[in-house]
DNA sequence: ACGGTTGTGGAATGCGCGCTCCAGTACGCC
DNA sequence: GGCGTACTGGAGCGCGCATTCCACAACCGT
């Protein structure tokens, strides 16, 4: 009961979560935040609390969308979708106004200060070493410690592009790295 | 002449590097800075000019120590050089406080909206590139794509090591995946 | 229709930001 | 010793920050 919330949740948060993404969370401001989602200080207070909250709501979406759609790609299985998603990656990763990945970014911006954030990008990297393992161990040659260390370095190789990506890589140097990363999860 | 500088201009710098590679650029204030070199807001703005004047010189000359560091310990050249920086590397970065390298921090965190950062970037990941092309020459066995290949993707191992340092990553997850990319460079 | 409850718009608050300014000071040069 | 010059300490500036507060509005149950 009581007034209903005039604007959709979940969207504002993946508008929240543009800025963030495109600024880090030190430079953008509440005011950015209000333009981009169309509210005023009394809803986006009401809403989420305070500027960290909404952080926190926006690197949550993210994270179980990321995950989603990783699971997705890899879904085919074994090295031959590994091999598609590094590849796509370094093809997307150096394409014009590519702004890396937002769990990555985050991480390097605020990981070492935020102990929230850091558990959450932790869970985040398990979550994403174990898709790879699983996706991996299709092929059925693979157990144990050479497959963890396979999964581990896939996760590797697409932090590795996605940061070089955001820095302004050329296509060259990230299409080498991925085949390169292809090859070594023989 | 005139009244001489009562501190000394480097180790300033490399004092203000030290807070803004832990804290990263818009988290850092100038009273922070203040605080960190021992001197006051004149002497601050008299020999740096601005925050992100004092920035760019801390950049300047974290890039050029690192490259230094790294041409030294690559100068045994060949894979194994390369190798034991890796690994030399994924020790350090999962070391408690590693706060990863100032140069990626510095790119993810600023390299989009800053012109002037992102050519320096970009030079350092040349030179960086070149430097392990030059020690993975030393073999005698690769050259023209082969060899680029390889640099782009020991720099891009150098990356993921640094970034999943900072962010907490364990111990064997580094080690995996260092001794995965020296065995991918073979 | 009315009270309880929740959301809205926006003014207000206080603080800390980056930066400017300037009187005072320590030097080299004549 | 006095003058020009460059650096120092610190007060002060205006602005924009994150956040709080509150009068008002929209909805539900009775």
């Amino acid at each position: 009961m009581g007034r209903p919330r005039t604007f959709d949740l979940d969207e504002a948060i993946d508008r929240a979560t543009d800025v963030f993404w495109s600024r880090g969370y030190e430079a953008t401001s509440i005011s950015d935040l209000k333009g981009a989602l169309g509210i005023e200080t009394g809803s986006l207070y009401k809403a989420f609390g305070s500027k960290h909250g909404l952080f926190l709501a926006a690197l949550d979406r993210y994270v179980a969308a990321a995950e989603r759609s990783l699971a997705e790609r890899l879904a085919p299985g074994g090295r031959a979708a590994v091999a598609a998603l590094l590849r796509g990656t370094a093809e997307v990763a150096c394409g014009a106004g590519h702004r890396g990945c937002f769990a990555i970014n985050t991480a390097v911006e605020l990981a070492p200060h935020d102990r929230e954030i850091r558990a959450r990008l932790a869970r985040h990297d398990d979550r994403i070493t174990a898709l790879f393992a699983e996706a991996l161990a299709a092929d059925g040659d693979l157990t144990g410690d050479p497959l963890r260390s396979r999964a581990a370095f896939a996760l590797s190789s697409l932090v590795a592009l996605q940061v070089r990506g955001r820095r302004g890589a050329s296509p060259e140097a990230l299409r080498q790295t991925a085949e390169r990363a292809i090859a070594a999860l023989t």
